[in-house]
DNA sequence: ATGACTCCCAGTGGGAGA
């Protein structure tokens, strides 16, 4: 089995590269993040022509979530849009179970930027990461097998940062954020892409500005969760730069993680 | 260099992203 989460900034924009991909990586399940789309104009049908099924959740301009999976295989149940009991205008979470009720919990989020500490966007991230992490608790124990990824503006230790003195303190860098992230493994998750060797400099987005991709100058911010019983099963996990050098691309790359069955 | 690019809604500029 294979999942997959990818930061598309702009689905309206980004759709063939979508379907460019998902024909190249036929994965069991792909969460996006960044669709900027009011549902009216998610575009299911060109979705469904290629072959996908989709649940999706967004709104104008900004954010915006998906949940695909192939047409062939059973529609997600239990599908919940945003944290439930969290007062949210914004529209970042979408979750489903694949495979039946006792099968895998997939939650899809485009966790807030936070832009600088001491704002109230970093507040509203705070905020947005503890309601994030009660949730996620309850989850696990109703879903053992259960992985958490998308984008979550946070770069989790200075290996995942290209200058990490430049970026001490910096939003996706703080303490505060990082100890967040820490406390979603306490839950008992674990990052998918660590439980291998990967090459060092390995990022998930690079700034659209000074050549930064070219430069390989980027930030770790991407992530795959798996929870305890899943992780047994995985076998690989990777960042995939392909789409990143596309004409156009999104500024983030997708990250995939293999399961054995 | 408080930049650099890209997206969006707007409307011939400005906010947000990270």
């Amino acid at each position: 089995m294979k999942l997959a989460t990818w930061n598309v900034n702009s689905l309206s924009v980004r759709l063939p590269h979508l379907l460019t991909w998902l024909a190249a990586n036929p994965v069991d399940a792909l969460v996006l993040q960044e669709t900027k789309l009011t549902d009216d104009k998610f575009p299911h049908a060109e979705l469904a022509a290629a072959g996908w099924q989709a649940a999706w959740f967004g709104q104008k301009t900004y954010n915006g979530v998906a949940l695909l999976v192939p047409a062939a295989q059973g529609s997600p149940t239990d599908v919940v849009r945003n944290i439930p009991g969290f007062e949210d205008e914004q529209a970042r979470v979408i979750a489903g179970t694949l495979g039946g009720a006792d099968g895998t919990r997939v939650i899809g989020a485009y966790f807030p930027n936070g832009q600088a500490p001491g704002t109230d966007k970093f507040a509203y991230k705070i905020r947005w990461l503890q309601a994030l992490e009660s949730w996620v608790r309850t989850e696990i124990q109703a879903h053992p097998q259960l992985v958490l990824m998308g984008d979550f503006n946070i770069a989790p230790d200075d290996r995942d940062v290209y200058d990490p003195v430049a970026w001490a303190g910096q939003i996706h860098c703080t303490d505060e954020e990082r100890a967040h992230f820490r406390s979603l493994l306490g839950l008992g998750l674990h990052d998918a892409f660590r439980l291998f060797e990967q090459a060092p400099k390995s990022w998930s987005w690079w700034d659209y500005r000074n050549l930064a991709f070219r430069k390989n100058q980027g930030l770790r911010i991407d992530h795959i969760l798996v929870s305890d019983s899943l992780k047994t099963r995985v076998t690989a996990c990777h960042i995939d730069k392909e789409p990143r050098r596309a004409d156009r691309p999104s500024d983030h790359a997708p990250v995939v993680v293999t399961l054995a069955d």
